[in-house]
DNA sequence: GAGTGGTCTAGACCACGCG
DNA sequence: GCGTGGTCTAGACCACTCA
């Protein structure tokens, strides 16, 4: 085959571009190169499963024979799955799928650090599970998460203690068809990130989280487990988590203290 | 020339890799891809000021013969600065150097966004400069600024009124010798982002910033400013901005009210 | 239609990890 | 020494912009 054309070979499925048939309106894009498919490809065998986190997913060489493409056009696929860390690239080793279960990058999704001066070297966090029960969605919790108003829903509430002082109260909300059987003894005897835990057991991957932050005062049962006084302004953090396709899975409400934590951000 | 070898040719300056002469240590790295030694070739040429803001720079044609490279190897130096928001490209027409002073993108920097249902459409903030002396910096200031304890610097706090309601309280330091000029006129005269103005006025591009933000009370003048009771709790808001290299060149501290807006942030 | 960025290929060699 | 990702080249064509 010399070089390219718009009919690339018979790679992959569809060229969304100039299909003879159908008269679809075709809105706006219908054109995608063809890495894009490519990587639509990869994303759909990861959301099907067909390598779990931390595997190997095939090497370029591989895909690039399966998909009937060059290894530069599967390069640049992985290279998006990868910027978008849904994929680890290791030289000499492969290419993995994400996973929170790895060393070093404990609480991906975690923003608190500890003030520099901080007296403790801070260590793994403490969990205290307060409470673990089905419950049914409200409208709002039904809405963010993609379920019906009165879907079953598992709530979770816990402290976590961060070197000593008890620093984080979070409610956590899951769909309750997606994490059939969780309890709390679960979640107090797994050690690492909670997410690592929904990966591993649920098979639930996140991959994305939006969080927004606002300045509140706590409640007095709040303020009791944090142990600080009801006038001490704690850090909100409103958090819907993603999995692939921006499919929602989990709902935090976490109550942060900033006075020996602080919430860090990168703009740029 | 056929094909590519550690000697790349006579591409660019000294390939990093083995020179002749110097025993220097070369602590760890001691090697750099080609694309790697372009990218910073153009980041100098950025720094030096030889294509300004809002301005295209040569075609990436044009650069890979001034460097005696491929495109291939231009495009990805490229790359990593489009990525890094430092340039961006534009099909057709060329790849520019990023500015604060453009349409659609106001407020690059700023992660506060209306509740949703606040009722205002918002529209641009109202800034009141309450604030614009010279000042010495103290020693924790000089220390983030890169400069010595008692150097002067320029201090402005000023009041941010967002739909109506007075919504952010900012100080901000800069360092004196880089802002000459500056005063309360020019900053409150001045149209669009803060940063257009640096920009603009003093040459000075910001980059990049790092946050850390932190819940507290405001005190009686934050709080009458603000429009607030004083056991109202704000976002605090520690940002230091950067420009090529690292180099910081302002702190800003924000109190940002949360009652109407949101502090937004995006994990992945 | 000329110019610019964007996509794709094919082939070569390098750096790394591991047996 | 082989396999994997990483770098580099050369050349072709596509999509977009603008005169």
């Amino acid at each position: 085959m010399p070089d390219f054309s718009p009919e690339p070979s018979d790679a992959i499925v569809a060229d969304s571009g100039a299909a003879v048939s159908a008269p679809l309106p075709q809105p706006t894009p219908s054109f995608s190169p063809l890495y894009q498919q490519i990587k639509q490809a990869i994303l759909h065998s990861l959301e099907a499963g067909e390598w779990k986190p931390l595997e190997a997913i095939p090497s370029e060489m591989e895909l690039a024979k399966r998909y009937n493409v060059s290894q530069g056009t599967v390069r640049k696929a992985i290279d998006e799955l990868a910027a978008e860390n849904l994929v680890v690239r290791r030289q000499g080793k492969g290419t993995f799928v994400a996973s929170h279960n790895e060393r070093h990058v404990e609480y991906r999704f975690l923003r608190l650090h500890p003030d520099s001066g901080t007296v403790s070297t801070e260590g793994p966090a403490q969990r205290t599970i307060l409470e673990c029960k089905r419950a049914r969605a409200n409208a709002e919790l039904a809405r963010t998460l993609g379920l019906q108003s009165g879907d079953a829903v598992m709530q979770v509430r816990r402290l976590l203690t961060l070197g000593g002082t008890p620093t984080i109260l979070e409610d956590i909300w899951l769909p309750a068809q997606l994490f059939k059987g969780l309890n709390a003894d679960m979640l107090t005897t797994h050690q690492g990130p909670t997410y690592a835990l929904f990966e591993k057991e649920f098979g639930v991957r996140t991959i994305r989280a939006e969080e927004q932050v606002r300045a509140v005062l706590p409640d007095a049962a709040q303020a009791e487990l944090l142990e600080v006084t009801p006038h001490t302004p704690l850090l909100q953090v409103d958090r819907v988590s993603y999995t692939y396709n921006d499919a929602p899975v989990e709902v935090r409400k976490g109550l942060y203290r900033t006075d020996t934590h602080y919430y860090k951000n990168t703009l740029s």
